[in-house]
DNA sequence: ACCCTATTTGTTATATTATAACAAATAATC
DNA sequence: GATTATTTGTTATAATATAACAAATAGGGT
């Protein structure tokens, strides 16, 4: 077993952008079926606004674009999509930009943490169950108990590290 | 060298709070003395107010506590005095909660990590330079320079982990 | 097909968190 | 004391998020 995965890497800006949507759609769909949940065509097409880059969206850049294609898209309409697809793991919220990211494997629960760089915006995605259980050990260490891990690092991808 | 430094630990209950607050003041004169700049009596009064309690504390509960004193402040008020107190480093923002605590270390520039009770609300600080070189140097393998790390662990502390 | 129920969405209002912009006051420097 | 830089006062507004309740829609049983 690998300690290192990464979940959503940094990628060529002329990677094939359609495919990460579309994969992370059809996951979408398969976990909601098994679980006899509704991916209705709001949380869908929010989930697909968020797909559109692979950096973190704002809610309200969200509702704007809601708003072109359905009349009385207001906030709650974005802010009730965005909940479900976070509890559904579909999407993360990036607490340090109060700003969302898909996520390219829903349905684990091993802890993330988040590659953010400040220059392109771009964020990547680990599943990095070393760094994970480091925290969680010394936590425990302390006497306390980790129920959630909030790891976002800023810094300077591959591609803007030469700045 | 440890690298396991505790910055602010959870405490008794019935700490003498006052030396708590006193330390963290007296660092911060001192802080300020050396660098030459001013811990004016805004500034040291959210100083103050900030470690009122080892819990993260909301910037509009510091402004209330600064109207009952104070006529005419206003949120400027309170921002301008806590990016001040951050830019320093005696305050910390819990990004996940939209909040700030006082920091038990002012001046080390290592990263922190915080362990939130998210029973009791107490917040506790480490420098645990196992933690912060571990993920800089798995960001670092994938091409990802650290700048900044937000370390936020949500869970029971000793006192709450029976319930 | 129909009724019942649970879930989702629409709608309006408001709460919470944070910053912009510019004037007035105060402190530091010469 | 005059000059300059910094800090504070003040007003307005931006950005983020939730409450509350009504209307619509989907699912399940008969």
């Amino acid at each position: 077993m690998h300690t290192h995965q990464i979940v959503s890497p940094f990628r060529d800006a002329d990677h094939h952008h359609a495919d990460c949507m579309d994969t992370a759609l059809g996951k979408a769909e398969d976990s909601c079926l098994r679980r006899g949940l509704r991916l209705t065509a709001i949380r869908r097409r929010v989930l697909e606004l968020v797909w559109t880059k692979h950096e973190p969206v704002k809610a309200y850049d969200l509702l704007e674009a809601l708003k072109q294609e359905k009349k009385g898209a207001a906030p709650p309409t974005v802010y009730r999509a965005l909940e479900f697809l976070q509890q559904q793991g579909f999407v993360h919220r990036i607490e340090s930009l109060n700003a969302y990211v898909g996520c390219g494997e829903p349905g684990h629960q091993t802890t993330a943490q988040f590659l953010i760089c400040h220059v392109c915006g771009i964020v990547a995605e680990l599943e990095d169950r070393e760094i994970g259980n480091l925290i969680a050990s010394k936590a425990h260490q302390l006497g306390f108990t980790s129920k959630h891990q909030t790891i976002e690092v800023h810094g300077l991808c591959t591609t803007c590290g030469s700045d």
